[in-house]
DNA sequence: CAATATCTGTTGCATTTGCAACAAAGTTTA
DNA sequence: TAAACTTTGTTGCAAATGCAACAGATATTG
């Protein structure tokens, strides 16, 4: 895919035209940035003024421990913003790191540039402010229904509570979850074993019917 | 405490003075409004558009699952805002109702006229926006940490992951949390007793040292 | 200070869960 | 279609944890 239908994939840049989004680009000072796979993008300690864009390739954001255990918070891909919130509350001292999962390209917006009224005063900003806050509002939510899952004590519990939201998000009673087995575990922080078996005394209580990724609830 | 003074500990005022403070609260419309104890400030299921800000008494978030079983999700108090995420993402249909905890005051700002232009053209608009920016940035770093936290499968690994924050936060090896037990248990979702539990055995295998919610940290 | 209330620690017990190893079902590839 | 691979389900077992009930420590109040 070029540039240019990534760029029409930014929600930082939704409701902007092709033209619009090259303009506010200008604006923003584009810096289109390429690292090499395993290169560090982001240091842990360092502190996050920029915004990132992956355009091409995909980032991973890391997370060390004081004894230097690593384990990896998320995998970012093209379009999909990073360290957003980091540069937006101004932290000094990142607690992440970030590094190249693949040979990519990205761009990196100072935060400052965002808010800082344009010399061109255009009304971009405006827009992609409005943007910035429903992404940053969006996520928040995301995050706050993911711990309203992780706050359930029982695997069970969990597995309501997650399978109830998205029914709800679907409003309908069946429906296709994004994840497989595993993928559902891990998003939960559980043993993907004990899910399985979970899931399979629901059924027998007649609190679920499955196949696979497709679900039906009777609550 | 007056009214004055509440206003100048809203974050989203920050950085105005408390004549900037008034002329602001005029651009956003004032709306002050009295809810008695127990009333329904925001209904589940309704959209929500406008941001709250709590001057007098409290609120409580709620979350009611499908079996009509009600979860506290938190409690806000003067000076701090809810709804914010809501009203920022243009939620149609909120998950959570919100009801006063006391008799309260409130002041209900639409988020539309956050973002939109002000007619006066005025300075305040940037610098409240600006500050929405970081209060999302601030409390969707802080849901990260949390998720981080219980991502870990064991009560000890919990505790580590959550201490070993606090720690950095102060960059001191010895610190004081902001919990007694019951509620770091409860922040946690763990049991409490267990978590005394655990401490203990953390003590004894010499990983920290702790008297109420005075810690310090050996690794 | 005595009395009361709150907070923290301790322990037995039943249950849940993670883990490991394997089996079955489903999918992809040659 | 056979073979290889991936995904899902099953099960035994040990360890972790929630729960309940109580005891000790600390703080608050009259």
């Amino acid at each position: 895919m070029k540039n240019a239908n990534i760029l029409k994939k930014i929600k930082l840049f939704a409701g902007l035209s092709e033209a619009d989004i090259e303009k506010a680009m200008g604006c923003l000072g584009r810096k289109n940035q390429s690292y090499a796979k395993g290169s560090i993008i982001i240091e842990a300690g360092s502190p996050v003024k920029n915004i990132g864009i992956v355009l091409k390739g995909s980032v991973q954001i890391l997370k060390e421990d004081l004894n230097g255990n690593r384990s990896i918070i998320a995998q970012v891909y093209p379009s999909e913003l990073f360290a957003e919130a980091l540069a937006c509350a101004g932290t000094e001292k990142s607690p992440v790191a970030v590094f190249a999962a693949s040979n990519c390209e990205i761009i990196s917006v100072p935060f400052s540039v965002i808010t800082g009224s344009c010399k061109n005063a255009c009304k971009f900003h405006g827009i992609i402010v409005s943007n910035m806050l429903k992404i940053l509002a969006q996520k928040n939510i995301f995050l706050t229904n993911k711990i309203e899952h992780l706050s359930k004590r029982s695997i069970r519990e969990k597995l309501l509570s997650y399978l109830s939201s998205e029914s709800k998000k679907h409003n309908l009673k069946e429906f296709t979850i994004p994840f497989n087995r595993n993928e559902l575990a891990d998003f939960l922080f559980l043993d993907r074993s004990a899910v399985s078996r979970e899931l399979g005394k629901m059924r027998d209580d007649q609190l679920i019917k499955f196949h696979k990724d497709r679900f039906k609830i009777n609550f």
